[in-house]
RNA sequence: GGGAGCAUAGCUCAGCUGGGAGAGCAUCUGCCUUACAAGCAGAGGGUCACAGGUUCGAGUCCUGUUGUUCCCACCA
């Protein structure tokens, strides 16, 4: 597909066209090949239900630059891609859906339910793949997965069993954080805890026998209906005498006893705790260790139930107003404190937590956590930055039972089975068709599902064909980077390798790789209800994919949140630009003979600088992506294309080019060399815009992203022609500082007397001073004798420009007497250093050589500089 | 209450295993130099939060302090 480049950047009108390219050649198909090494990410599976935002476009973007990276390195790169049902989020919306038609879930029946939301997937479930190919990401959709398919089904059953088979999973009555607004119980980890601003309600509760009160607080007074007993400490000598004794409980009435235990804190409040074993966690350890009765006081949608009496009905606000004012009117408040506290938060809808007892499933942490610990410990895998192993270990530690059963029909039913006749259980992949036990046929599936993260902890083996040993996994498991952020961990990463290590044996990936977050201007994180999210598509569609995911690649380290600017991606944009239009000046002056990527026979010193500038890239940006540096790796490649490329070698070559001959073509073959070179290292960052001049220029494959990557090449490496040509570069900067404080136009052209005792390269680079120094001629010589000249001095030569009527000899004076107090100041540093007995002892040689040879240099430039000081003055 | 990150130019941030402080944007000056004004050539601007320590040498390593952000935690 040879494509000639319009003359303005305008990635709108490519971007697509190239990834429909891509698609048709099946680029990102990954092949299983003996000969390769396999190359493994798994997406985080974005859900179904998402839109692409900034957080997806910073994931995707550095696991496409890694995998591209990988491709053209010749490994078997495999980027898996695909989605998550996500079983709460989705049926919440749905559920609001229906609200909308006045209908609930109930008036359709499971079956009915379900069949909606497959539909609803496949109306929107493919709206964010869509989006990520907007990006350019190079997944193999050939393999796309989706954690509710046959496949990943069949992986969920067969860990279910082999679990619970394993007595690593348990059915239990327990107190679990639920969610009144969702209707089920979530996990730990989907608790968000946030400050409130709360009270603290001081009761009094009366003893039994009417000897009076035990003050204690609440900052729920509405669990009062529940409250089996109150608790204080064994040894809180103040209440000793009442432990066992009977209260009477207001409002309700009920006798309660004084119980004993340690979970008091004497010190404080007052020392005395009600205990409501159903509504608080807490209070349930509690409830259990006294054996206290559980009093459930709540409808699964936080109101008041039967057991209420008269609050029966009232939503656990209002019950909580209704019941103040009651203890109020009947002298059971003493006072009212504000209060701050933390209060937990359904991390998907934002209503508060109720914990509640209910029957539920949960996975046994503790067995499964330990090798998980260890194979961190021990390097297995390791995560970048290496401090969010922290995290990980913390939670991992610290870790409860996971309460996986959750009250939703979106998701992968339980597959355990209740016997109606004999209460059996019978846990099975398939529905048995009699009990186990009794052999009765009357058996029913659990109703719940399971949290969507149980079948996402599979993804990484699930996705490749586990539990079946097929050849993808063989080949491409263990995977080796997993990109993630680091609000990720406990959901998922954890759960990843536990799962993985359990299943298969083997952890799942080798290395972690971590990102934070994308804030936006002022630093805030990018929130719906904050309504301060920027669409990756509409920067996307202003200012090119290939900007969006520079800007988010670059200037940004690993771990780290990185802030959105709009001024970010219009930078990122006019680098594209730059390129852009430097592929077009080659264009434009590049002879049909060449049709080649080679070097020429003959390399001029210009032409060996750029190379070995080059080739010093290829080296760096290498090593920055092996450490997961890919913000220094592109600002590395940045900065070769901007500064020695387009500002210095394209404006060397420009002479040559209009000499003609064979200098022009040699120039021409450097420029395709070096651009291709460039364009293969960036082709992981900007994409597009790389293949589309790939297309347009002498290239040595048919595509950038199946191209072979660079590798440093020691017979290109020309340190001491660098050097030299450093030479001209900096009498080039020097007469351009020089004429720039005098306010000297370009067009204002002048003589240049160079003095020097590099004859033979200043005389060669001479044309140089003209088209880049404003020269209209240049002589070379060892010395000169120039009237009314400024002098400008770099550490291998001495320029004489005549200015004529511009000079002020006091002004000269002056400008080069503070160079002289430069040149002083620095030999003095360089010259204490230097005979520093310690410091040459100590120090390695070639810190030492390297001091030597500053201090040579500032030397030679001293001298020239009092020379130029006599001459004037 | 524990743990972690951050503190570098006016702003946003880089700075790998310690070897003379960097980029982009902004500011100022001069340029339409036939690839690019989304550009070119220059300039100014920093006690690298503070205080100690290790070292021949510290933005970089160690300790403490301050400020700030985040994560975790059952104080009713």
């Amino acid at each position: 597909m040879k494509q000639e480049l319009q003359k303005v950047y305008s990635p709108k009108d490519f971007e697509d066209r190239i990834y429909k390219f891509w698609m048709d050649k099946e680029y990102f198909k990954a092949e299983r090949d003996c000969q390769k090494t396999p190359y493994t990410i798994v997406i985080p599976p974005p859900n179904i239900t998402g839109q692409l935002h900034m957080g997806h476009a910073l994931d995707n973007t550095l696991q496409d630059i890694l995998i591209r990276t990988k491709r053209m390195q010749g490994y078997s790169a495999l980027w898996l891609p695909g989605t998550d049902h996500a079983s709460i989020a989705t049926e919440a919306k749905i559920v609001e859906a229906m609200k909308a038609e006045g209908l609930t879930k109930e008036d359709l029946g499971r079956e009915g339910f379900l069949e909606r939301a497959w539909k609803w997937k496949e109306q929107y479930g493919g709206r964010i793949i869509e989006q990520l190919k907007k990006l350019g990401s190079s997944c193999d959709w050939s393999r796309e997965r989706f954690t509710l398919d046959e496949g990943c089904s069949e992986a969920v059953k067969e860990v279910f069993v082999k679990l619970y088979d394993k007595g690593l999973i348990y059915r239990g009555e327990r107190i679990v954080n639920w969610c009144p607004h969702c209707l089920t119980s979530i996990s730990d980890a989907e608790v968000e805890y946030e400050d409130q601003a709360g009270h603290f309600w001081h009761l009094r509760y009366p003893l039994k026998d009417g000897s009076g009160y035990l003050q204690l607080a609440t900052t729920r007074p509405e669990t009062l209906l529940g409250d089996t007993a109150v608790a204080v400490n064994p040894n809180d000598e103040r209440y000793k005498h009442l432990v066992g004794k009977t209260l009477i409980l207001p409002l309700v009435n009920r006798e309660i006893p004084i119980v004993a235990d340690d979970y008091v804190d004497i010190e404080f409040g007052t020392g005395v705790v009600k205990i409501t074993p159903a509504h608080d966690p807490n209070d349930f350890e509690v409830g259990l260790r006294h054996d206290l009765p559980i009093i459930n006081v709540m409808t699964e949608d936080a109101k008041i139930n039967e057991l209420g009496g008269k609050y029966e009905g009232m939503d656990r606000y209002e019950a909580r107003k209704a019941i103040v004012k009651d203890l109020d009117e009947q002298g059971f408040l003493v006072k009212i404190e504000d209060h701050p506290h933390n209060v937990g938060t359904c991390y998907r809808c934002g209503t508060t937590i109720e914990p509640r007892v209910s029957k539920q499933w949960f996975v046994k942490m503790e067995p499964l956590a330990k090798p998980a610990i260890d194979a961190v410990k021990n390097g297995e895998t390791r995560f970048e930055p290496q401090r969010f192993e922290k995290v990980y270990f913390h939670w991992l530690e610290n870790i409860r039972d996971w309460c996986i059963s959750r009250q939703l029909w979106w998701g992968h039913r339980i597959p355990a089975y209740y016997c109606a006749d004999c209460g059996e259980i019978v846990v099975a992949k398939e529905a048995p068709t009699h009990c186990t036990k009794c052999n009765s046929t009357n058996l029913t599936q659990d109703e719940d599902t399971l949290d969507t993260w149980f079948s996402s902890a599979l993804w990484p083996f699930s996705t490749l064909g586990w539990p079946n040993e097929t050849e993808d996994l063989k080949y491409f498991y263990p995977t080796n980077t997993l990109v993630t952020g680091y609000d990720i961990i406990p959901f998922w990463v954890m759960r990843m390798m536990f799962s993985g290590l359990e299943q298969t044996g083997r952890v799942p990936f080798d290395t972690v790789l971590i990102h934070g977050l994308v804030r936006d201007e002022q630093g805030r994180k990018m929130s719906k209800s904050l309504g301060n999210g920027i669409d990756p598509l509409e920067v996307i569609d202003e200012f090119g994919a290939d900007a969006l995911r520079y800007m988010l690649a670059s200037g940004n380290s690993a771990g780290n949140d990185l802030r959105y600017s709009e001024e970010k991606v219009k930078a990122a944009r006019n680098f594209a630009n730059k390129l852009w239009n430097a592929t077009r000046f080659i264009m434009m002056n590049l002879s049909d003979e060449i049709t080649s990527v080679e070097l020429p026979a003959e390399l001029q010193i210009e032409d060996k600088w750029v190379i070995t500038k080059l080739n010093r890239l290829v080296s760096e940006v290498t090593e920055h992506i092996n450490h997961y540096d890919l913000g220094l790796a592109a600002s590395k490649i940045t900065d070769f294309i901007w500064d020695y490329l387009c500002d210095w070698y394209i404006e060397l070559t420009k002479t040559r080019i209009s000499a003609g001959g064979q200098t022009a073509l040699d120039a021409q073959k450097v420029l395709v060399f070096v651009m291709v070179n460039a364009l293969k290292l960036l082709h992981p960052f900007m994409p597009f815009i790389t293949e589309e001049i790939w297309q347009a220029i002498p290239n040595d494959c048919e595509s950038v992203m199946i191209s072979k990557w660079p590798e440093y090449k020691e017979e290109l490496n020309f340190v001491q022609d660098e050097k030299e040509f450093e030479k001209i570069m900096n009498a080039i900067k020097g007469i351009r500082n020089a004429r720039a404080e005098k306010n000297i136009p370009p067009s204002r052209k002048a003589s240049l007397f160079i003095e020097t005792s590099s004859k033979e390269i200043f005389e060669k680079c001479a044309p140089f001073f003209e088209k880049l120094a404003s020269a209209s001629e240049v002589k070379v010589s060892d010395k000169f004798d120039v009237e009314n000249s400024m002098q400008v001095v770099t550490d291998s030569a001495r320029i004489l420009i005549p200015m004529g009527d511009l000079i002020d000899k006091d002004k000269e004076l002056e400008r080069l007497n503070k160079e002289k107090e430069f040149c002083e100041k620095e030999i003095k540093i360089f010259t204490s250093k230097l005979s520093n007995e310690n410091f040459v002892s100590r120090a390695p040689e070639k810190v030492v050589n390297a001091e030597r040879e500053k201090l040579a240099k500032v030397q030679e430039k001293l001298e020239k500089v009092l020379e130029s000081i006599k001459e004037l003055g």
